[in-house]
RNA sequence: GCCUCCAUUGUCUAGUGGCCUAGGACGCCGCCCUCUCAAGGCGGAAACACCAGUUCGAAUCUGGUUGGAGGUGCCA
């Protein structure tokens, strides 16, 4: 039987990370499996809805090379592929569970069941629906619906014995039936809630395999209890570990680091993104760490998921993207990395390919570069301190005459010839000629023309990128500095 | 509270009774290279939560304890 999968998420807005990573595995066991990956918006609460919060979804998916097979915008044999749009569907199938006694009306209001929740709540019980509407005489259910009174619709629970059913990761779970609440099926503005449309679609979009987070692990046997009331096959569960921020914090929103396109703008590559993803929770049984799409959909399987929830770990993310950035071609680097360059040095007449040369292996992040840069556009305060160093055998006194000694060399470049390789032969056979180590004059060069303890390249380099006006400027500036400390 | 799940270095993990003086990776530390930093090379510190039991033998099996997570919504 062909495999089938799906992606439901909720149109919120944003695309959480661990969203990318469920639907992630979704993808890459339905194409491992040579089926089908399923894409449902699932948009039954109308008090969220968010404006062009589908398109997020889309462009995300996409953005991570995660194409559906049938969804809302490609079609498919079992359409529409969003909730809202399936809406009179449900009903029917929620009066069929009415008929068998699997569901019934409840007219308790909002307020009266918080007032039952909190009064319970200050006995330091919990509440639970206790079937209040379950055994109304069926004319007075008739009487109030035809009267207009809001009502819902509640999945009748067994209140004995015990639920089961093998979850793919967890293994066979049981639960007693006394704890299972009588959700409700189909909310007062008609719309059916999660937890029963996702059943319903589940079985009539014909999926095979439910794989989402563990927070569904204890509402399954509902689930269940709902595919045996309408004789339903029950799906093939696999339910992933949550992903985490630290040990007991969930990934949410806050500090920005937990959606997808936090990441982008701060110039994380996708690929780097999806890689480190596939891991927390999953591994390939060896050494392996780096993996394209295709390599992970060879790779994937379920029994390697893991049960622990995992931890995201920025850090660990930030050296697969430096890794990431590393493989790509100059030319793809420097098209990544030209409107970062740009943020501090627009207009600045710069030998950008170069620049990209020195910043390839050197950039983590994106984002980072500008502040790597920024001295290229403005020489920085700093503090005569920098032109002491040990190990260089740098010192102000050493610093006051490598510079005297360095500018009358700079200064015999003319402009046409200013380049690395020039630059680089005059000064080191000055160097030379004098006698000295090269950090004791090459530190203090640098020192003076970026200060920066540390730089994307040496002291040639940098003068090269500055120019031969810049860098004069900038070794008398130095000088005039080391004059008076 | 109740129900369910989880538990190997700081983090992701390998490990399914003897190959474990516990392997890999990130991070951290040191050394080398070197005009700084990064990259690269080499090396190092760092874990089986605890207590019982089963067994000739346990990170691996069982029970308990502790710690953590999830659920307990007319959210998904």
């Amino acid at each position: 039987m062909e495999v089938r999968t799906r992606f439901a998420p909720s149109p919120t807005g944003f695309m959480h990370l661990g969203g990318v990573r469920t639907a992630l595995y979704n993808y890459l066991f339905a194409k491992k499996m040579g089926g089908k990956f399923i894409l449902r918006i699932e948009d039954t609460d109308q008090v969220r809805l968010v404006e062009g919060a589908t398109d997020v979804i889309y462009d995300t998916l996409r953005g991570c090379g995660m194409q559906w097979d049938e969804g809302p915008d490609v079609g498919g044999p079992c359409g529409p592929y969003v909730q809202s749009e399936r809406k009179d569907l449900y009903m029917p199938y929620a009066l069929q569970l009415v008929a068998s006694g699997h569901a019934y009306y409840c007219f308790c209001t909002e307020e009266e069941l918080k007032a039952r929740r909190d009064a319970a709540q200050a006995r330091g019980e919990v509440f639970k629906y206790d079937k209040h509407c379950l055994n109304l005489p069926k004319e007075e259910v008739e009487r109030r619906i035809k009267e207009g009174q809001p009502y819902v619709i509640r999945m009748n629970c067994p209140t004995e014995g015990e639920s089961s059913y093998h979850d793919a990761v967890y293994g066979d779970m049981i639960f007693p039936n006394d704890t299972l609440d009588d959700m409700v099926l189909i909310k007062a503005d008609g719309m059916p809630t999660y937890n029963f449309a996702n059943v319903i679609d589940d079985h009539l979009m014909g999926i095979t395999h439910v794989m989402r987070g563990a927070e569904y692990l204890s509402s399954t046997p509902k689930y269940n209890l709902l595919y045996d009331a309408f004789g339903w096959e029950q799906p093939k569960y696999v339910h992933l570990p949550t992903v985490m921020r630290d040990s007991t914090h969930k990934l949410s929103k806050r500090d920005g680091d937990a959606y997808y396109s936090d990441f982008i703008d701060k110039g994380y590559l996708t690929e780097a993104l999806i890689n480190y993803l596939a891991l927390v929770g999953w591994n390939p049984g060896d050494d392996r760490e780096f993996f394209t799409m295709d390599e992970l959909i060879e790779a994937f399987d379920v029994n390697r998921l893991n049960k622990a929830p995992g931890i995201f770990d920025v850090d660990k993310l930030t050296w697969f993207n430096a890794e990431y950035i590393r493989r790509l071609s100059s030319e793809d680097y420097l098209k990544l990395a030209e409107p970062w360059f740009d943020k501090v040095l627009h207009g600045k007449n710069m030998d950008y390919a170069r620049l990209a040369e020195l910043m390839h292996d050197r950039t983590e992040v994106f984002c980072r570069i500008p502040d790597m840069i920024r001295f290229l556009a403005e020489m920085p305060e700093y503090s005569v301190d920098l032109y002491t160093h040990k190990k260089m055998k740098s010192n102000p006194e050493v610093a006051r005459s490598s510079l005297a000694l360095c500018l009358p060399v700079l200064e015999g470049i003319p402009e046409s010839e200013w380049t690395e390789q020039v630059i680089h032969d005059r000064v080191m056979a000055a160097i030379a000629d004098a006698g000295l180590k090269n950090g004791a004059v090459l530190w203090p060069l640098r020192i003076a023309i970026s200060g920066m303890a540390s730089t994307p390249g040496g002291a040639m380099e940098i003068a090269y990128l500055l120019g031969r006006e810049e860098t004069l400027r900038r070794v008398r500036a130095g000088q005039a500095m080391l004059e008076n400390a």
